[in-house]
DNA sequence: CGCCCGGTTGACTATGGTCAATACGTGTGG
DNA sequence: CCACACGTATTGACCATAGTCAACCGGGCG
């Protein structure tokens, strides 16, 4: 049992700027507190099954979970990765779409859904952020699609690196000068389920880019990428830079 | 020149009750009224470049339009098909980030973006409603993922196929008893754009299945289906149903 | 100790990509 | 009117990338 972190204060929130909540008042922010509650997971526990009834929606506070489909044979697909303060279900609609998996230890901090649907009728600020939300969401998805169709397995596996490295950057972790280093928090199926590979690929890719230098492995999880624009020069997209000078 | 359809009652408006200004009452649609003017463009036309500064936003009102992603090496994957009543543009952004293209005659309803960004602040129902179509959006991009991440050249085409149906059926054109009929507006090159295919494997696969007696052809666009739920055993999903017993 | 899980690697195969020839329909100009 | 070119589609031969099946490695844990 890892039920740590029981906060109950939303001005103490570590996700209250980036969450769905971010735009709030403080008066906003005393609603959102009373229909709230914390959940905790267990890394490898479903949150939800695709169809099943979801009685909240909710913020990841802490952790990493992902979102997939499945066809009845057995192939699976991510089309989302959660990480702290993305918001989970869909309000409007009372069951999940997709499969939600703790693949962390995760604690979500969930709202009752028809209180939070009846706030994003009366007070506007969080409905405007969780368009915002939406929207991001939204060309993030497109972008994979872009990957998932057009690009080589070497490709995605540069180009999930990358994504990776830009999401721990923007949520503060600081770039050793130099080395970048990510923790990535999937194991190689997980990987080949969010690239559309198999696993043997996603592993052959990695051994290759560790063979040529592009990366290195510290352990299984934790890569080192020492030069990251020959990363990105991996990827196949525009040497547009964003992350390191 | 097809200037056509120069509308300027919204309430005669075809995209009235589906469109972004869908839950709008009379005094919203009279602001957006005063802001909006409409465009026109012929097949073949960009509507706009990746990158490019957009002035307004708008609304499809007539004709279908793609939008796509190209890597530099001439590599592109279509991440969107707008048809009528589909929303163009992010509010809070002003330049694109997708090449968009008319590929029938399309007519837009545009509103300027200064202004409607600023009644998506003081009027709920626009933000309401671009919030669901946003939810839709994001939606089909996943449901996109699961075809280009998993499925076979083959399941893809099914996969199109129904999905083009079941768009065409929702806007209300009346399958034929029995036969139903789907008018195709992509090219084979466009089809592999989207599926993440080349041209060839699409042609291919639609000679297998019009072999096979799945689909029949009538001219290059215009595809016949006997038997839809034939159709939906091809794509590889769960034959749930939907249209048609 | 031995099992299990996650990962790596190898041998072979299959699916879809590449390159190229051909067909078909339509509009243009001699 | 026919010849031609152009854009779109079809088909074939060959090939490359990634998938399949299987063996093996190494660490953690009962």
């Amino acid at each position: 049992m890892t039920l740590q972190m029981i906060e109950s204060k939303c001005t103490d929130c570590p996700i209250r700027h980036r969450a769905v909540c971010a735009s709030c008042d403080a008066d906003e922010l005393a609603q959102l507190e009373a229909i709230k509650y914390y959940r905790n997971y267990e890394a490898g526990q479903t949150i939800c099954w695709a169809g099943d009834e979801m009685s909240f929606v909710a913020s990841m506070v802490r952790g990493i979970a992902t979102l997939s489909q499945t066809l009845e044979d057995g192939r699976t697909q991510m089309v989302g990765l959660l990480m702290a303060s993305d918001f989970i279900g869909r309000p409007g609609r009372s069951t999940s779409s997709y499969d939600v998996t703790a693949i962390s230890d995760v604690t979500l901090c969930c709202f009752r859904r028809r209180p939070f649907e009846k706030m994003m009728t009366t007070t506007p600020h969080v409905g405007e952020r969780l368009l915002a939300m939406t929207l991001d969401e939204l060309d993030s998805a497109r972008e994979w699609m872009l990957i998932l169709g057009r690009k080589t397995a070497r490709e995605k596996i540069a180009s999930l690196l990358t994504i990776i490295a830009r999401r721990e950057a923007a949520v503060g972790m600081v770039p050793v000068l130099g080395q970048i280093a990510v923790t990535l928090p999937l194991t190689r199926e997980a990987m080949a389920d969010y690239l559309g590979l198999t696993l043997e690929t996603v592993s052959r890719q990695i051994s290759a880019l560790k063979r040529e230098g592009v990366i290195a492995l510290d352990g299984k999880r934790r890569i080192l990428i020492p030069d990251f624009n020959r990363l990105i020069s991996e990827t196949g997209d525009d040497m547009d830079g964003g992350l390191i000078a």
